[in-house]
DNA sequence: AATGAATGAGGGTTCATTCAT
DNA sequence: GATGAATGAACCCTCATTCAT
């Protein structure tokens, strides 16, 4: 019996926090921290390479509990594209169609926006993710399509649309001029979640100043002159 | 020059050959034929999701043949990048460097030569595999930041340069100024490998249209004047 | 004797009653609900394929509730088995040889008798039971060979001597005649409990009428003149 | 290397035979055995209770081994069982179409026959097998009713009717009297699988006895008269 | 050199059992 | 007593790797 309760104790030691603590934030918590877990996972080191033992432990839980919220490792996978793409879109198509500055400013608003929402976040991990896994996923990938890439594309041509019919831009192959806004953003996040710098470990990628190099380069490069208003001061 | 370009193209020829042909140099180009086959799947797949038997199967020997020239799925999956990655940055910064055109016209022919040779090729490939497996391959990644990554941005960084001391591009902030060259041709890549099925199903990207658009407006975001010379006729 | 059938027969109607007869007198009554509910699923799915969870769900009480009564699984099926045959042959013994009629009326009223009291009620799932598992719960096995087997055919061949003594039946080899009692019994049995899904899933077997034919020709085959007594009218 | 070779040969040892031989009778070997040791197993001990890797293990091969033949376990069942249940009902039919002799004697012939072919052999175990897991079976279930049960009972059908045509047999009850020739041949597997001697473990029961008092009385049973030719001598 | 049958460690998943509430 | 979240041993199955042929 002494021995059990040493077991029981040094497990509990091992975890850094009493048992009681963890059952108090039970059942509701555990998905969101499973979620969370499998994301970061997930990305590190992609789908299959990653053990379902090991989300369930980065999660402070034992493999079991995974299966009792997720019924298997790929479910678990959809669950965590979808529980980052909560519709921001809409929200974000409203936020610009009610934008007053000019077109300029509402490119560089955009992708300031996306990082601190979601460039910065957790949720970036999703892109490299879905890019990594999109062809051992193809609903999933089809999904992701419709919900993301979709309403994005769509939401930045608007954008660039606005800024031609204003004036402000030049005339854009409007198709593929959406990718000059969103090729600096995936290469943020691949810099951020893979070779890390992408230059050399020593000297990381400062996101901020590569957005504005980005961005300065990149509203030079859409306007019909270069004093545009919205480059920056 | 043209020399060279014919010699690196008719390599990327050779891979592309029909089985027929193959099967009568056996011996000889086993190695190849599995590290073709093994690029394609590790691409397309992962590495963790790609069956040795299967890159055995798609290179038309046995699983065990595979074995016989690499010693593991993991050596294979070295063998490959390196294989692929082999140092043309030595050969590429002469050749930049003997150009006598304008920088812009230099980023030009940069981007488009990269197309041809690299980004059109199976080796675009190891771009994406490196990005998706480079947590899992520390040491991988290290070598391809050394390799790749290192000396591209270094080419680039020169090629900025002279554009700035010719007095052709404004003030950049050279080291993320890089990145505007970069970010394109790395979203290009995973459009063509993942993405792809992303982006848009019906209407695939055309890789000659995107670089267009994307050389027009970063070029326009780089010169001094929008009308410079590079700029497409 | 009529007494005593009445309560054996009592104690099976116990077990049919309806569920919201069952909450009200909850407590006392729990290991029995539990008792029944493993019964049925054990005989319908074998013991390793049924789930403790299912048993527990089965008798309207959660998982934790059923280890509160029995303390494993094994020790659930061991009091299941126990359970279901109480010997209740002593009482049979008794019965059988207070019997004023011939051995042959004995004998139908023998398998009549069983039909009611046992195999048309849930504990003749027991002997499929035994049957199916036997070689996982060997001293189970032996328990029941003790408990049921052996005295069951003590009674029968009690029963063959008594026909042969009185001259009613011709002269058996009696270690095997008791088979032929036995064996239809069983039989029944398993077409209720399993071969039921088997011998013929649109016309069910009809347990009176199976029954009735195998006592005729049982009964002509064990006497000495075919015309005798114990035939059905 | 020392090491490794003891390690080998150990192995060897420890299987009784070296491993050329075991090469020798390699790929066309195997699903026969792995279906003998499964039969054995599976009826021993229920399909759930059986553990793949121990049929491995009885086949004298790995755990891994028995996917290379067999998809999955279920997929092992299901071959078990139709391995044993090679179409010998038209044989059978055939052969008695042509029996010459009297009704009662074709009787006995056919369950002495069923006993040399079916049940003293390996096949016998499926009987008992199908009434373990029916329910956890039910394609199964049908397609052994389909396939054994159906034609089983057509044939002792028509041997009943020939008996009654004939005058040899009295007037049966046919959908019924079937049974009073399998319920013997049933029980007699059951006995043979579970229960062991169902009498007691020490006087183990004897086929050939058991069967031909069976057949005795059966037939006193099935005849107009009780001195019928098929009597036994 | 080439094959492919065989291996067995590894990982996904289940479920009997525990125990804090 | 009753609950059901949590556990982790055990089991099915995969697949990189070996090796006799």
């Amino acid at each position: 019996m002494r021995g059990r309760l040493f077991h029981v104790l040094s497990k509990v030691a091992e975890r850094g926090e009493d048992n009681s603590a963890r059952r108090e934030r039970r059942k509701e918590a555990r998905p969101g921290e499973l979620l969370d877990a499998a994301l970061q996972l997930f990305v590190e080191k992609g789908f299959a390479a990653t053990r379902s033992e090991e989300v369930a432990a980065r999660a402070g839980v034992s493999k079991g509990t995974l299966f009792l919220y997720f019924p298997s490792k790929e479910e678990l996978f959809k669950a965590v594209v979808r529980e980052n793409i909560s519709g921001r879109f809409a929200e974000w198509t409203q936020e610009f169609e009610e934008f007053e500055g000019s077109t300029s400013e509402m490119v560089r608003y955009c992708m300031r926006v996306w990082w601190e929402r979601i460039g910065a976040t957790r949720a970036s991990g999703i892109t490299k993710l879905m890019i990594s896994e999109a062809s051992n996923f193809p609903e999933l990938a089809a999904f992701y399509r419709q919900e993301v890439i979709r309403p994005g594309t769509e939401l930045m041509r608007r954008i660039l649309l606005r800024g031609i019919e204003r004036g402000e831009f030049r005339d854009l192959d409007l198709d593929y001029a959406v990718f000059s806004i969103v090729a600096p953003m995936v290469f943020l996040i691949m810099a951020k979640h893979s070779l890390g710098a992408c230059v050399a470990q020593d000297t990381p990628l400062d996101p901020e100043r590569y957005l504005d190099a980005q961005i300065d380069t990149l509203l030079l490069g859409l306007c019909v002159r270069p004093d545009a208003k919205g480059a920056r001061a």
